[in-house]
DNA sequence: AAGTGGTCTAGACCACTGC
DNA sequence: CAGTGGTCTAGACCACTTT
């Protein structure tokens, strides 16, 4: 359980914000109440509160303290969509292969990304969507395995895997990035695909209540897929 | 002109980032070379570089050293950003090439896109953005003729089309399609890249007072580029 | 004046990497 | 083994805000 002293003080602020006892626009302790109440150095305070100001659960004020901020609203052309919907919806049969599901070890790169220990418990997801039988979608995902654990255990024709978080995880924020490239030849294989021709590739990070509950990557074969988005102003 | 301090050490390493002495894949100084070198404290260097590495510009590998990360256009989908802008906001030498700049009358296609009779005149620009003298983005564009005819005389070293519509046309809505393919010969030929490497292209129509305004493809070497966005809700 | 966050120092111990 | 980044401490001075 070694985690750094400053993720200690981030997690003690983060409970009392989870809890409800300090709601948004609550002043929270100083820099020097913490150093007191626990016990550690004002840098490491000051650490803990300003990756919260980044992570944008706190809000600072030079001269008059730091404050639990207002939750933001945001709507963004990237929505977090069911693809088991998208292909039903344009009537075509949904189906879904899967490949993987385990509880595993978080290996060193998923570790990172999802800021957990090396070797925490995450729950692995590899599938394929597929609508009428073409291969649409491969869905690579690691999830905090305390938030879910009956992932193991679902039936991913009836509900896919994003739907079920969406619903049973309350979403704070998610990330995406978006690229195009030539898939490895694992990725190919998996989705019946030439491994010369282009495909889509988009990461997702979500994140809930200060931490992250899934990375997934999709691999998309170019010609089965586009993204669209519109936005207004004025 | 008081800056803090490891504003100073951050523009050290950036500054030899852009002028080239430093390039990607290349190791920087330590921590404790910055602290000999500027007469910093441990902690100084460490925020500089830390810092550095949030915003994309370095990877730290624990036990190595700190390098210089490779580039890559970021961009979010939500916004209309200028090339240029983000192109000399990292260092890079912005460099443009001016392939066809005519008064046309509609193509088919075009005008089926626009809203417009055939053979309606538009003004076709079409350009290569570079940085460095690599190319980072083709960009094919039609716009209403009427709208701004002098953009048929403009010297796009000083402005881009998309700036300078920005600030001429009243932007109502932009719809952005984007996906992953193989170019064409000759988008490939206009990149100087090889045409079995992806791209990723983006459609934008943007709309004004209930017309279509203009309508342009850009063309992205996927090595070259990402899209990344972000968004939260409560 | 007192309290806050913003910055900075000069040490320190540790884990990881390479040789 | 030496060098690296990751973390931590116990001080310090400053600018800003509120009382």
């Amino acid at each position: 359980m070694n985690q750094p002293l400053y993720e200690t003080v981030k997690n003690y602020v983060l409970d009392h914000i989870r809890d409800g006892s300090w709601m948004p626009g609550d002043r929270v302790p100083s820099e020097n109440e913490l150093v007191s109440s626990l016990s550690v150095s004002r840098m490491t305070a000051n650490r803990a509160l300003k990756e919260l100001t980044q992570e944008g659960l706190l809000v600072r004020e030079h001269g008059r303290g730091t404050f639990v901020a207002a939750r933001r609203i945001r709507s963004h052309p990237l929505e977090i969509r069911s693809i088991k919907e998208d292909i039903t919806a344009r009537g075509d049969t949904y189906g879904v292969r899967v490949i993987a599901t385990e509880l595993v070890p978080a290996p060193v790169d998923v570790a990172a990304e999802m800021a957990v220990d090396v070797g925490a418990q995450l729950i692995h997801l590899r599938l394929v969507h597929f609508a009428d039988g073409v291969a649409q979608q491969l869905e690579d995902r690691y999830v905090r395995a305390s938030l879910a654990p009956e992932l193991l255990s679902l039936d991913f024709n009836d509900v896919s895997p994003s739907n079920y978080l969406l619903n049973k995880v309350p979403l704070h924020s998610a990330e995406h990035i978006v690229r195009a490239a030539l898939p490895c030849e694992r990725d190919a294989k998996d989705l019946a695909m030439r491994s010369t021709d282009p495909v889509m590739i988009i990461n997702r990070k979500t994140t809930s209540e200060g931490q992250v509950a899934s990375v997934v990557t999709f691999v998309h074969p170019a010609d089965q897929f586009e993204l669209s988005g519109t936005f207004a102003k004025g």
